[in-house]
DNA sequence: ATAATTGCAAATTTTTTGCAGGTTC
DNA sequence: GAACCTGCAAAAAATTTGCAATTAT
């Protein structure tokens, strides 16, 4: 398990509870909605605000612990930061799943970003369709 | 200017005034919110109602004539359907402008994609950063 | 003529805020 | 002990809904 006392403190804020219990059931889950932390969180820790979450999850996204991941038609999703990667989106079950990102692909945007003079900074690609567990389902 | 009134009525909507200037303003800008749209289309058509941006969006998002561009930490925009293309997205002035999706790009994710089993119907690529006139303005 | 669409107002849902009490460092 | 954080309740913002009047086909 990730040291979260440590990378809430290096990043500038105090290691409480919630805070790293948000980190871990993010962690856990992969990518989660405001919702869903609550929900989840809320179980170890009932006194639990959904107003705690929200403030916290502003906080650590701005501090760059946690990645907002907008989706198409649906509330957003958080997740750690980490490597770059792609996001396939399942239209069906709304689940996420993360695929490590080409390097060719980087490559491509690099160079189509420094042509444009434009400074990169973060990517996001969600590629939406239906996951295969989901295809079975709707077959049978 | 392309013709609205058949796209809408080809995708079984009716032609009414609002929808054919939501489309036309959203052509013209290329990317808005819908609070961007209803100030806009206002002037216009002073008398507009904001739940009709929201109707007529959602209507027109499910008929595949419009589609929303999520953007991480901000509202999302809708953009008109078109060719595969990928997002800039400045962090500073908040545009998003559309440049063409290299081909190659197109044939990694389908790669991806199909080695998971995955069916894919959408991909949406968001590159965030700093556009270069953001840029000069900062330097400055 | 019919069915769809609009605009309004109200209802609902989502997110933000202020602040007193509690916790972390 | 000081600064920060939490939970509550209230406020604000965003979105959805129901319905009577209007409009498109």
């Amino acid at each position: 398990m990730i040291d979260y006392v440590t990378l809430l403190k290096e990043s500038g804020l105090k290691a409480t509870f919630q805070r790293t219990n948000i980190l871990d059931v993010v962690e856990k889950s992969g990518h989660m909605s405001i919702e869903a932390i609550y929900d989840e969180v809320s179980k170890i820790h009932p006194s639990l605000s959904l107003a705690t979450i929200y403030k916290n999850i502003i906080l650590m996204v701005e501090k760059g612990v946690v990645v907002e991941v907008p989706i198409a038609g649906k509330k957003p999703k958080y997740e750690l930061a980490k490597m770059n990667h792609i996001h396939l989106v399942c239209t069906e079950c709304g689940d996420v799943e993360d695929k490590p990102c080409a390097e060719d692909t980087d490559k491509l945007f690099n160079e189509l970003t420094d042509k444009e003079n434009f400074k990169l900074n973060m990517r996001q690609v969600n590629l939406y369709g239906v996951c295969s567990s989901c295809q079975e389902a709707i077959a049978s």
